[in-house]
DNA sequence: GATGAATGAGTTTTCATTCAT
DNA sequence: GATGAATGAAAACTCATTCAT
């Protein structure tokens, strides 16, 4: 059989076997990290709970940091780009969209915690983070700035500034969350919040 | 001459000094957090900018994650006890607060980022933290509970979740913030939060 | 077409590709080394720089010191060897000769300096170079010899030691321009050097 | 005993205590270059023979490399400075400095091996020896100079060529004799050399 | 014969903390 | 109480080499 295999399918068995030896890395560390915080997972043991050498983690990631930046992937929030090709008012739609993001991160709130902490400690974790901010806002402004045409939300305030709010009030939420002692539900807490903003910005 | 003083002008003596000492090492570490942050400054470094020994710091600090523990008394709010004495509205008295607040921390973004990255890395800053927390909702409660009464903020949420929701709102604006790249003035973007915010929380 | 080859074209093929693939690799490990130097230049660097896999390397050199050993044959001098047929005096002869062996190293004081660097770090090049000298003094000595009795160079030295004194000025003057920082050529120097040294065995 | 001690005398006995750690790690670390060479050397077994902990070596030296260049300190020629003040022809002095300069070396091939090894890996004790060497150059100038008005030497060569094929003669004896498989001594052939460049630059 | 993913021993270096003086 | 030399556990990262495909 091996033999009836052509080079590209080869391939594909190396690529694919790459893939996962990738997301053992990760998964490792993600589960050691919301075990034990970020500075305090060495890289020996995440490969050693990915069950590969040492020496691999290297192969895929040039550094501790950069596993962190791969992960910081995380907070990415494409959703927010596809708010854009849906119709009716903005804020339903955020609420479903906080709803959705609010997911990734319920009952998770070590992870959470370890990651807004290697973000802290990271340089280029940080930088990533904030351009990663950037996109999120240029891909909201329109949104925001049409809600106020509408009279969906106050004018009185710069819609660049309703959007840096809306990011603010979610990330501030996350971190909080993350760094209480309790197991409040993310999404009760999230809903809570995010009623109190919605309100903040209804029109009048 | 020395011993002319009596026991106790030399105890205060000493007493002082101590205190001065003690001063230094935090105002050294305070100077090198911001500009290095936590994890990257180190003993030695703070010892040798307050001008003392290295061993030192341990007659002062049982450890560096002591030190730290004894540093996130800045987030300390007393200014919340003292509202209780206070009449009137809540809410106005709650804007001062926070605008007095936020100047502790003006200017300082390198800082706030450090403290909360040592906050996150360590198990004892974040356990005073949270019991820091409890103490000021404990503090806010009753004047939450009065305001509503009052009919200054709305009735339909429990006293205990909007007083959770106003130290979010101030921490989670200042972590935010901290992690930002630019140098807006944190009193801005607070005033701004809390304008939303307490309209979030008005009545009806 | 490939199976239209006799097996002996196919042979020579195979063995000239093979002698292409080990030519690559050689050439591309001398530009790194004189850009890096041995030790800083790693394997994988070499067989990027060459367009082969990492482990091609190993299928042609069974270790990073035995690819140093083969690169040491730059020092082989085969001339020395050809000395012995040509006649007249030894002097005027020797002066061609080293001016002939400086070409392959000007320009390259780097690249020297790596060469002498690994030779010093490895054994197995170390012992290498140093059966090399033995065989070269092996060919100048009889040449020697003959000098002496034409009365070309001084008799009252052991003709054995004459042959060392010229292979440890060559030497010895290759090093240590290839340690010094300027860029004077190995030309000027070398003739420089052997001026004296020639001078110094002349008879009386 | 010990109260009787004044802060000076505790401050010289640490001093003193310094001096002797630092020495003992300088000697351990010669002792196991001369066995193993400068790279295949590590930290940890020069600790481990000076019989101190890892991290004391770091307190003495910045690096591995640090340590090289103290020890660089080796080649260091005092002795030249000090030929300005003695009157007299100077290639009989000459002779004498070179004679007193090997003693350091005799005996210790495989040191001197091991420490041009390490100069020609490193980058910094590379630099230093070529500061060694321009300051040599300027010291041994105007006796050559002088020498030549003399008549001493010949006037036929720039007196800096001159003074560079002296420390050439010498640095280069020296690794090459390091480099060889044998135990000539090195005063042997040291001496040989120099009286072939004595005689390469006499008069005439 | 070529490939490149996996290996893991090995290295330097850091730094909080201790403790003799 | 102050000092700073000594400690040594740990951590990140390197890289020659192997070997299954």
């Amino acid at each position: 059989m091996t033999e009836r295999l052509t080079t590209e399918d080869a391939d594909m068995n190396r690529e694919l076997k790459k893939e996962q030896t990738r997301a053992r890395i990760k998964e490792a560390a993600l589960a050691l990290f919301s075990e034990q915080g970020y500075e305090t997972t060495t890289v020996e043991a995440i490969t050693k709970q990915a069950g590969v050498a040492k020496g691999t983690f290297f192969n895929y990631f040039s550094s501790k940091d950069d596993l962190l930046c791969d992960l910081q992937g995380i907070f990415a929030m494409n959703e927010v780009g596809k708010l854009k090709g849906t119709p009716g008012p903005l804020v339903p739609r955020l609420q479903l969209l906080v709803f959705e993001l609010v997911k990734r991160f319920e009952m998770n709130k070590p992870l959470t915690r370890a990651l807004f902490q290697g973000m802290l400690a990271t340089d280029a974790a940080l930088e990533l983070h904030n351009r990663l901010l950037a996109d999120l806002s240029e891909a909201l402004l329109p949104l925001v700035l049409q809600a106020q045409e509408n009279g969906e939300i106050r004018k009185d305030m710069p819609p660049a500034m309703l959007a840096q709010q809306a990011f603010q009030t979610y990330f501030g939420t996350l971190v909080i969350w993350a760094m209480e002692a309790g197991d409040e539900p993310l999404a009760t807490r999230m809903t809570m919040t995010f009623e109190l903003f919605f309100k903040g910005i209804a029109p009048q």
